[in-house]
DNA sequence: CTTGACCTTCCCGTCACTGGAAGCCCCATG
DNA sequence: CATGGGGCTTCCAGTGACGGGAAGGTCAAG
């Protein structure tokens, strides 16, 4: 299977595949042509990691997360570790995004939007005093 | 005022008020041995800036608003578009990680996370076949 | 035989800084 | 007057996870 295949198949670009061929998370054959050359194996493998991907794990914890999926003799409270402080980073971002929405939305909401140039967004961010 | 005053007076770091200024969002004076000497004004877009980047507006949102902020004639529906299509983003963003926060959280309620090998989150990522 | 779709490598750009090296400037102390 | 330490300067490189695009090799169809 050639690259435009897996990419097709797994839904990430060549140009990731590629890139983590380069940060050897996978190990593609090649054939005679210099193509590179996709078993089932780099196919799952690659899928994975756009799943951990899609779940916002770092290149870092996909590395350690596939090594773990491929040691038969983990122990499942690594895996669950890396989750939980992953979980614990995602919800650091909500929070201060949603403080940013609720400070955003009420300012939003305070201004006239219109053609005058009286605006409390500005006013705001000029300083509070 | 040189830009270790600054740095303590806008919290922010030396670094980006360099930074800022090679990108041209400020322009301090320089004394006679090549020091910047920030006025008043300059510690004023300054905070302006440190504010609005908290609010997680852009850099090039942050050249707009600043130079609406110093136009007289400015109209605050341009502010508000601004700030409203910023939201925008925001909210996609809380979405796409409430998203991600909702899945992880159920994996891991799901794993024991003791020393066996079993673990539903890695299960997942293989593959829900 | 040519066209066009794939594939390759390589290098630069993204965004908003951050770290660090090498070197100048200024003030206080011995 | 020398020295030491902190502050300032510029410049270069790195971050994370790719994406764009150039230059060129390969392959199957018409």
């Amino acid at each position: 299977m050639n690259i435009g295949d897996v990419s097709n198949r797994t839904g990430l670009p060549a140009k990731t595949i590629r890139y983590y061929e380069d940060i050897n998370l996978i190990k593609p054959m090649r054939d005679d042509n210099g193509y590179r050359r996709f078993r089932e194996q780099d196919v799952h493998k690659l899928s994975f990691l756009g799943r951990a991907r899609a779940l916002g794990f770092t290149i870092e914890d996909c590395r350690t997360l596939l090594a773990l999926y491929e040691d038969e003799t983990r122990a499942s409270a690594d895996v669950k570790r890396i989750a939980r402080d992953h979980l614990t980073q995602i919800e650091a971002k909500i929070a201060d995004l949603n403080s940013m929405r609720d400070t955003l939305g009420h300012l939003i909401d305070a201004c006239a939007g219109d053609d005058r140039p009286d605006c409390p967004i500005l006013h705001d961010l000029g300083g509070k005093s």
